[in-house]
RNA sequence: GCCGUUGUAGCUUAGCUGGUAGAGCACUCGGCUGUUAACCGAGCGGUCAUCGGUUCGAAUCCGAUCAACGGCGCCA
């Protein structure tokens, strides 16, 4: 049994060989039959011709229907009118199974893929997106890995609110109400006393009522946590992982870009390093790009597209206000009404990386917990960390599937995972 | 929470100022020995989202309901 892609590379030229996959297209003319076959590695024509096979295979394969599942035995030929250059001159078929009508045809509405998402996992976009994605994923924890980070991971049901907002979904267990996770980055925190350096892979939830090009109720977050990094060390980390990444895509899934149109120097640009502004600073840049930003506010997309129009290249926001940010994120103590923290902007798609260094220090962060009015008694565990053998450090969060998307070009969030999830659509 | 758009065959759609619903794709049957999401011929397929109103007559005009889609804010 051979792959599809191994057999178009010219391998196995002038030899007979087997492969198996899926009906791509068919047509017919007479007593020849070109199938195209798929796998999850390409797709390749077949030729069969009724005198030099079994007569009542030649019908079944003329008959079979798109997305049918075959074994296909033939003689691998070099042909410029294959598309491809190669395709398999059949010499016997086994159906496995032979598909029903598939509704997916040519003409077709983003809406109905949606609802047929099942199925259209299949096309040749779905697959180099879901390529691209693994590609992503694996460099994530490659990168880490060979960095001497450890991969652990937080509950994903919590019992209180990580961040201000109203934004968790409520489950019911046993007798009370507990909720889905948010962020798993206070529990990170938690981890860094004996592991030091941390990440996790996990499904965060979030029950914004967004209808937005960027947004799920259920996206993947990437969280990293260390010991005795600073604001700027994390930026360091976080530029060398976004540039790691956005080379092993460009290594590994050139083609899945190619199908996706991708422009490749767009992501090429991450060689350049990343612009590290000020929110003073930032503001200004969106102003004179013709945003209509005050000081003091905090940006909306408008404001991110402002300020990355003019570049590839992703860029740090630092030093915010205090007042825009969540209670844990340490004020400067240089400057008590900025905090240690950064957003990166990824042009196009906008945030995809939020971070910085936590309070470590005990009084700092009461207070902080005072002035927000959260509730003392459910961060009980989380200031304890902060009473035995407290130390400096920093992390960040990433929206996996905005990185994808920002990497693959991609329009729309709910095309850079397989089972997207917002607001009104669960299903399928 | 706010702003906007759309519901006609399995899919994509045409249907003007109201007059008995038209096509392409898919599917079925037939033809074709080099097709490139082929081509030629025939066939199958519709409670025009739902409910109500106006009218001699409604896919079309009006109202309500339902559903879906796009965007903003919030965030990753």
């Amino acid at each position: 049994m051979e792959q599809v892609s191994r057999v178009l590379e010219g391998t196995f030229d002038g030899e007979e060989v087997t492969i198996r996959g899926w009906v791509f297209r068919t047509r017919s003319s007479g007593s020849l039959a070109f199938v195209t076959v798929r796998d999850s590695s390409g797709v390749i024509q077949t030729v069969a011709s009724k005198k030099e096979m079994d007569p009542e295979e030649f019908d079944a394969l003329k008959k079979v229907l798109v997305e049918s599942s075959l074994e296909v035995t033939g003689r691998v030929n070099p042909d410029e009118r294959a598309p491809g250059g190669r395709e398999l001159h059949v010499s016997s078929v086994r159906v496995v199974h032979s598909a029903e009508t598939f509704p997916i045809t040519k003409d077709k509405s983003e809406e109905y893929l949606l609802d047929v998402r099942h199925l259209w996992l299949r096309s040749r976009e779905m697959t180099s997106t879901l390529k691209l994605r693994s590609t992503v994923i694996g460099a994530l924890r490659q990168y880490y890995l060979d960095n001497g980070y450890y991969e652990s991971q937080g509950p994903m049901l919590v019992s209180g609110q990580v961040e201000g907002g109203s934004t968790l979904f409520e489950v019911p267990y046993y007798e009370r109400k507990v909720f889905l996770t948010q962020s798993s980055q206070l529990y990170l925190e938690a981890l860094i006393y004996s592991l030091e350096r941390v990440f996790t892979l996990a499904p965060s939830f979030r029950a914004e009522k967004s209808r937005t090009r960027r947004h799920l109720t259920e996206y993947w977050h990437f969280e990293i946590e260390t010991a005795w990094v600073g604001n700027d060390g994390m930026m360091d980390i976080e530029e060398e992982t976004i540039r790691y990444v956005a080379r092993k895509c460009l290594e590994e899934r050139r083609d899945e870009l190619e199908v996706m149109g991708r422009d490749l120097d767009a992501i090429r640009a991450v060689d350049e390093p990343f612009p590290r502004m000020r929110y003073d600073e930032a503001v200004e840049t969106m102003q004179a790009n013709g945003a209509s930003v005050e000081w003091g506010d905090d940006f909306g997309y408008e404001e991110e597209k402002a300020l990355t129009r003019d570049t590839l290249v992703p860029i740090f926001i630092h030093h915010f206000p205090k007042d825009l940010k969540a209670f844990y994120h340490r004020p400067d103590p240089e400057e008590g009404d900025r905090v240690l923290n950064h957003d990166l902007i990824a042009p196009v798609v906008g945030e995809i990386i939020g971070g910085g260094e936590r309070i470590w220090e005990l009084p700092v962060l009461l207070q902080r917990i005072e002035d927000e009015g959260l509730d003392m008694e459910a961060y009980q565990w989380y200031i304890d960390l902060r009473r035995f053998g407290s130390v400096p450090h920093s992390g960040y969060g990433m929206g996996v599937d905005r990185v994808v998307q920002w990497i693959g070009g991609i329009s729309h969030i709910k095309w850079a995972l397989p089972f997207p999830r917002d607001m009104r659509r669960i299903y399928p």
